[in-house]
This record gives structure tokens, C-alpha cells and sequence, in this order.
DNA sequence: CCTACCGATCGGTAGG
DNA sequence: CCTACCGATCGGTAGG
């Protein structure tokens, strides 16, 4: 009994899993459920006992998504650290998230147009929320004399785009290693280009 | 005549001016040759008077975006200016385009995997090459101590992604001006976020 | 530039 | 989990 719920969970684990890899890597619009079915090894109609619809896929991948930056981000605000180190530790955090989550994480960034209401407007909302809390976090920074005098806004912009150029690294052939990719991210986007001599 | 030819010229253009933008807000895939149609205000079948194909719209659409881009590369790489300064002018060109030619440079970044062979291969060789370019020069300004030493082609990647952030600012309502927006951009980059006191 | 239409494929359901 | 199948929609063509 408890090993069919187990299998039957497994079962639904795998085809998000898979889910992802492809939308990741067609888009979810181009990802048919007879190409997902395929790849999970069974018929196109079988999926429909895991899952209710392709846009129930999505949901569950953008919200599981959603969830960990959140929780992190809550963790982060209510710290009592400077202002600079948490940008540094959300910084890292998603360079993390993006290394080792990285099919759910692109997904759940790039693909979130396809959800259908009201998850869509429910996404965009906690999006917003997001960059809201990430901005005032360098404003304060800004106030305390800890970071340039810069458009908070614009910065966040900055840094959530940076990090998402993960996805050439991950699939580059010669490269640094996950460890050196993190430290030299988060020296260009605390210390910039240039060198101080 | 002459009116004639500049008439078909300019519906072809608004074809391809109005696929952009479908293209960028909904995707490729999820954009049907009818809701476009539609937009242009003239029936599906009638698209391939101007157009051979979906795909065909895509290619110029890409390629238009990369020829761009590698022109404004060459004549940066022939001068002779500081390799800080190069990279700060690849960097505004980069955000320029952006603001100025936002649906098809967005469209030409994030729905390129769409296109088909020969095209694709050939794209991802441009995009390579411009990477590497883009890379060399990082390099050279390592070398002459001009910038830190940090890994040139995760500078690339950071730098490149950064910018496509602005797809953010475009659509957001209170906004700072596309000048300030540059300057911002130009100042984290270079610098980065701390401040030195 | 339109009407009429093609074969292919889509997401999803019925019933077992 | 499968076979059989649904209506809808897709990109594109023929012919005028």
C-alpha cells in the first residue's frame, strides 16, 4: 500500500522532472504531451493520470520555484546582517539555485508567460513582490553608505538577469568549475569591471 | 512602379514589425500565422504573398539583429581606445539596442532555438564568435591591468544577460529615463554595487 | 489579397 | 496504463 503512493508520487516526480528538461529545452509551447510521454515511457493519454493538464506541469514547476526564492528571501530580510552581505548571499543563493536547480529554475523564469489565470496573475504578483523586497534591501544599503548611489530598481534588474546567463555556462564545454563561476559572479557584480590601482 | 515595389517592401516590413512583437510577447511557438495575420489586418493566406514561411519571418528577424551587433563589434575591436573603454562602449550599444530596437533584439536573444537548420547552426556560430570577441577584448584589458582579474567569458555572460534585463524596465511604469537607465547600468558594471568609502 | 481547403498534429477524454 | 478517438487548430497550398 504505502509502495504503490510512493510509486504513483515517483511516477508524477518523474514527468515534472522530464517536463522540465524539455520545456527548458523547447519551450513549453513546443513541448508536445506525445514528446513528454515518450520520454517518460509511456503513452500520451497515461499522463493524464498523473497530471490534470500541460498548464498544471507548469503550475506546479514556476510555484515550486517560487516558493524556495521566497522562503530564502524571508530568511535573508529578517537577518541583521549589513546590507551589502545580504546582497551578496541572495546573489549566491541564486547562482546556487540556478547551478544546481537548473531546468526548473530556467523554466520557471522564462516559460511563466504560458500559465493560464489565475496562476498567471498570482506568479507576476509574487514576482513583483520579490524584486520589491530585493530593491529596498540595496536602498537601505544605500542609506547606510555600504552601496554606490544607484537606481535600486535598475539594480536588481541587473543582478536577476546576470545570474540567469548561467544557463551558457551549464552547458558550455570548457569551463570553471561551479565554486569559481560563484566568486567571480558575485566580485563582478559587488566590485565591478575595472581595477583600482 | 517604383510605387508599387516600395508598397510591397513596406507590407513586408510591417509583417515582419508586428511578428516581432507577437514573437516577443507570446513566443514563437504559441504565435499562429492566423493571430498575426489578424494583426496585419489581412487574411492567413495572404502573409505568403510577402512571406514564405513562419520560419523565414523568424530568419530575418535574427539575422537583421546579428549583423547589427557584429558591424558595431568590428569597428570596436579595430580601434584604438582602452579595453575598459571598448567594453563600456559594447556595453551602451548593447542597451541602446535594447531600448531602441526592444521586440526584435528581445525576439533575436530568446526565440532563436526556433530556427531551422541551416540557419540555427549558423546563428549559434555567430552567437559564439561575438562571444569570444567579446571575450578577447576582456582579456586584453586583464593583461594591461586594466580590469581585474576576474574569468573573461563569465564577464561575457554577466554583461550580456545584465542587459537583457531592460525588457523589465521597458514595460514597467515608473521608470527612469533611458538615459539614467544606461548611466545606471554603466556605472554598476564597471564599478559594481559597493561603495568604497 | 481572398475563399476554400489540405494533411498533420495538438491537448485531452471515454472506456476498459 | 492502453487503444481508440474527439474537436480544434496548426502551417501552408490551389486557384482565382
Amino acid at each position: 500500500m504505502a509502495k504503490t503512493v510512493r510509486k504513483r508520487a515517483s511516477k508524477k516526480e518523474l514527468i515534472l522532472q522530464k517536463a522540465a528538461a524539455m520545456f527548458r529545452e523547447k519551450g513549453f509551447a513546443a513541448t508536445s504531451m506525445r514528446d513528454l510521454a515518450e520520454t517518460v515511457g509511456i503513452e500520451a493519454a497515461s499522463l493524464y493520470n498523473h497530471i490534470r493538464s500541460k498548464n498544471e506541469i507548469l503550475e506546479a514547476i514556476c510555484f515550486d520555484v517560487a516558493n524556495s526564492f521566497n522562503a530564502n528571501m524571508e530568511g535573508t530580510e529578517s537577518s541583521n546582517e549589513k546590507s551589502i552581505l545580504k546582497i551578496e548571499k541572495l546573489l549566491r543563493f541564486h547562482i546556487r539555485q540556478m547551478i544546481e536547480n537548473y531546468e526548473e529554475v530556467y523554466v520557471s523564469d522564462r516559460e511563466w508567460k504560458h500559465l493560464d489565470e489565475p496562476y498567471l496573475s498570482n506568479f507576476q504578483a509574487q514576482r513583483r513582490n520579490y524584486r520589491k523586497k530585493f530593491a529596498s534591501i540595496i536602498e537601505q544599503g544605500i542609506v547606510k553608505n555600504e552601496i554606490r548611489n544607484i537606481d535600486a530598481p535598475t539594480a536588481v534588474l541587473i543582478i536577476l538577469h546576470a545570474v540567469s546567463g548561467i544557463e551558457s555556462w551549464h552547458r558550455s564545454r570548457a569551463r570553471i568549475s561551479a565554486g569559481e563561476l560563484e566568486d567571480n559572479m558575485v566580485m563582478i557584480m559587488i566590485d565591478g569591471l575595472r581595477k583600482h590601482s
